[in-house]
DNA sequence: TTGCACGATTTGTCAGAGAAATAGCGGGGC
DNA sequence: GCCCCGCTATTTCTCTGACAAATCGTGCAA
């Protein structure tokens, strides 16, 4: 015995971050995808921790800490005699790559999305100026490897999109600031999605790979005006693709 | 008896978004500080919950919940057999709001108060820039609320210090763009530490106050270039101010 | 040397019992 | 009638003790 009953089954989306191999894992997992898409909204009381475990048959302390998960990412809120409350969205860590990666197993909303590609216009280019100055030669290699690789299995590949992350991932490394480092699984969630929606919608109009290098030759020059309009180009395309799809 | 042998006492430090009053808090916040400190470094492993539960007098549920919140937050990762072990700097939500102020309570590096800085340069002017363009007759009354209650009690006041964080509050919020209004406690953090240490280090060349008024009054005319350059004043001012005190 | 089984250790899960906090209700005083 | 105060019921919070599951390392065997 003591299996759970409403075993949801995995939804087809990429990486975790939390394992989600733990009870509790999975039932955050389930909890914080039916908060963040809204089954419970903002405000509701989560079902009590006896009535809770008694449904899906698991102990109290499973369910417990899959709620401390929830508090930890300011999705909810607990008390004594009141419950565990959704909070309002306004303090909902939206940038957690794990609140992210849940938002994304449901439908965003298409203001979240074109939220999402403006934060990342404010930030990459940016971040694409720091890594033309900071950048080291290992740096470099990896957004080379990353580009050779993005060329092999072209951009609708599994593999390809994995290299474009990586890319990506390069870059905000070689800014050197952590702050910003910390992004970078917020702006994989929005390259992920992006590259998706060309794969099952779209035909490019250009060489996405080609824009690539001329980003990845730019920063190979110490050039971080060149490296801001490369950039700039980059997701500019990337978003008008995918306000297209929207 | 249960009761904990070692309360460190609170620390004196501003907000607390957790609420730190269940004992799972209180041990998560003190964990929490002692990894991003570096008291606890990336690889070490922390107490087992055995040895730790008996050590502080608390039980091992409390000790694992806490544990959880740490590792929602990607501080920690927990294995069997292994142990629970504090997880590589890049893995670290740094935004997250809790972290960002276990950070400030012990003397956060040079770099990190840098990149800090180096963040809210990049996104508090485009920020501004949107808030011009979007905000509302009730985003202005709040700005021109924070802004008077600024001129009325100096910024170098505890008063002060929360209606300047209240003003960015409210060009974050004016934005309309939810993931950048996730940044406000980030944003906030680096205020409250610019402020503080104005307050107590130097005296400043300008008029803070106005301006904040000139950014105010930009966003106002709905003019974005004008607020984008007066949210760069702003930045690099307390920027450099900041950099005079490292 | 390589592969595999096993034992030891640590986290994971469960059950049950109180303790603590608190929202809401009701009674007493004015 | 209105306000303040204490009581009660409910819910989370904490503790305890037990067993399950995972997995690293060891040592044996092929």
């Amino acid at each position: 015995m003591r299996q759970r009953k409403e075993q949801t089954g995995p939804r087809t989306t990429g990486l975790n971050t939390t394992s989600m191999k733990r009870i509790h894992g999975s039932i955050a997992h389930d909890l914080g995808v039916d908060i963040v898409t809204g089954i419970y909204k903002p405000g509701d009381t989560l079902p009590g921790e006896i009535e809770f475990s008694e449904q899906l048959d698991v102990s109290r302390t499973a369910y417990r800490e899959a709620v401390r998960i929830l508090s930890a990412k300011g999705l909810v809120e607990s008390r004594p005699r009141t419950g565990t409350r959704v909070t309002e969205k306004e303090r909902w860590n939206l940038l957690d790559p794990d609140v992210l990666a849940w938002m994304f197993e449901g439908e965003p909303s298409v203001e979240f999305i074109r939220g999402l590609f403006e934060l990342r216009m404010i930030i990459e280019p940016s971040a694409a100026e720091l890594a033309a100055v900071r950048r080291s030669g290992a740096d470099l290699a990896r957004m080379g490897h990353a580009l050779e690789e993005m060329a092999r299995h072209g951009l609708a590949t599994e593999a390809g999109r994995e290299a474009d992350q990586l890319f990506h991932h390069a870059i905000l490394e070689a800014s050197r600031n952590a702050p910003l480092m910390t992004l970078s699984s917020t702006i994989s969630a929005a390259v992920s999605w992006t590259t998706i929606f060309k794969q099952r919608k779209r035909k490019l109009p250009r060489d996405p790979v080609a824009d690539h290098r001329v980003l990845y030759e730019a920063i190979g020059n110490s050039d971080p005006v060149a490296a801001r309009a490369a950039m700039v180009d980059l997701v500019r395309l990337a978003q008008e693709d995918t306000e297209l799809s929207l």
